[in-house]
DNA sequence: CAGCGGGTTGCGTGATACGCAACTCGGCCC
DNA sequence: GGGCCGAGTTGCGTATCACGCAACCCGCTG
């Protein structure tokens, strides 16, 4: 709805790629973004006739990509995208490596540890493990959060050369009064993180939500992936801070060695 | 490797498709099967010449539903995949309305819940949430189970026509000593699992594992889904057995308010 | 250093996916 | 109740686009 480009990729040029695949994953998305769509509605969003787009959704709809409501109708995600899902997080050494780790250290803060790596621009959550069985958090596994504005996204970006971060973050959308908003303070930020060796947010995103990250690595030391504890404001004060960040570094080590890092070079 | 057939959906027609797209789809059940795989292995698989095969990787490259290794080598299924999954899940009006109950239903009997949907011949675990927090099981969202020896995939059975069973199960494979193998006997504990209102499952997929499960409906009444209790078959014993059904049951029920069933007709 | 195996790219052609238009079907309004 | 409207679906002919070919690049091995 508040969208405008009918199509193509953000950042890549109009190089070349198999048409009608790329349709077909623009109409992915586009289900992802609305819930369900029509036919016809789809074919506006991509700017084709609404035969073409019928046979692009059929065609994802005979491998169960999507389904449709019930015989007639309108278009949704299908059950085939959580069996892919399934096999890319079975298959992913990231998850497999963290989740034991993340547990332990989940019941060892009593808070949510969540598991996330960069992916267009956004964090995308891999994992997640709940702490104190009270309040749920109701992000899950495959949401997309923004870079600026969380430990986790902040930890992502300053893994990247200077040059690189402008372009992943686009607008620095505020959330909340505390969220940073203009790219110099963004810099300054990401310069503290690398020397401190974690990343804090505190009601960046949302007013009472404060989160501690910290870096993993892969064998060549890249940080590939970012571990982080958070809860409620009230629960993670001043002085209790640096004790969950210690807490979570040492994690995210332990993780970072299993995946063939080495310690700090 | 073990798989002969090169292309084409199993069940469904040589029907119009757009044929690129299917193909793009079946490199990403490839790699979701295989774990990765480069260039010239896919092109093998479906039987398109080597450059064919690149052009439909890259163009799910582009759109993050791919990734290669490091630059250079191997593809594995890509975060874009979890993206989407996030969306499916958190648009889908089952996932939503269960998870609450599942919880509670896993705190109240401190056994492992999961909600399950019928996909292409298999049970597909949609949510899933631990109870004690002693073993966890390694079964995660997005898995795939047999439903011949499970107690969901029953449940998911038994509300089909007997005649599209036989489609659906293809081979009944042994797990161990109790699975059920033979299709009469089948169509025996189906019955048996609708005049009940639950399915069972004792040491059928895995020696050692028992699970109990109910049906979730829709508005028209029709199973769409189905909820389990699982747990180590020496903690859930036979007196324990049907107390958890009428928990399960119970639960289910409740789910199935919350998506518009009225009660039993 | 040469040979090999795998990924990548330019090119011409024919299969194929596209747009068009007609059809079906359900819902709504009159 | 009938006719209109809008949305999904299908057959057809054609221009496009995706395919196969072959050459190329590159890292590895012998």
């Amino acid at each position: 709805m508040s969208n405008s480009a009918p199509v193509g990729v953000p950042g890549a040029g109009p190089a070349s790629t198999v048409q009608s695949v790329d349709r077909a994953i623009t109409i992915l998305e586009v289900l992802a973004r609305t819930g369900e769509a029509g036919v016809t509605e789809l074919a506006g969003e991509l700017g084709v006739h609404k035969s073409t787009a019928f046979r692009l959704v059929a065609a994802l709809e005979r491998r169960s990509l999507v389904e449709q409501q019930h015989g007639r109708g309108k278009y949704r995600l299908g059950t085939g995208i959580l069996r892919l899902a399934g096999a890319t997080t079975a298959r992913l050494d990231l998850v497999q490596e963290s989740r034991g780790i993340s547990r332990l250290l989940a019941q060892q803060v009593g808070e949510t540890v969540n598991i996330a790596v960069l992916s267009d621009g956004a964090a995308l959550y891999m994992d997640q493990v709940a702490g104190s069985s009270a309040l749920q958090p109701h992000n899950w596994v495959g949401q997309r959060i923004p870079l600026h504005a969380t430990s986790n996204g902040k930890m992502l970006l300053s893994g990247m050369e200077p040059s690189e971060i402008d372009g992943q973050v686009g607008e620095l959308r505020r959330f909340t009064a505390n969220t940073i908003t203009s790219l110099p303070d963004l810099a300054r930020e990401l310069e503290e993180v690398r020397t401190r060796g974690y990343a804090i947010a505190v009601d960046e995103l949302e007013i009472g939500l404060t989160a501690v990250a910290a870096p993993i690595r892969n064998g060549h030391g890249e940080t590939i992936a970012s571990m982080s504890v958070s809860g409620p404001t009230f629960r993670i004060d001043a002085r209790r801070l640096p004790q969950l960040a210690q807490a979570v570094m040492r994690a995210a080590e332990d993780v970072s060695l299993r995946l063939g890092w080495r310690g700090a070079a």
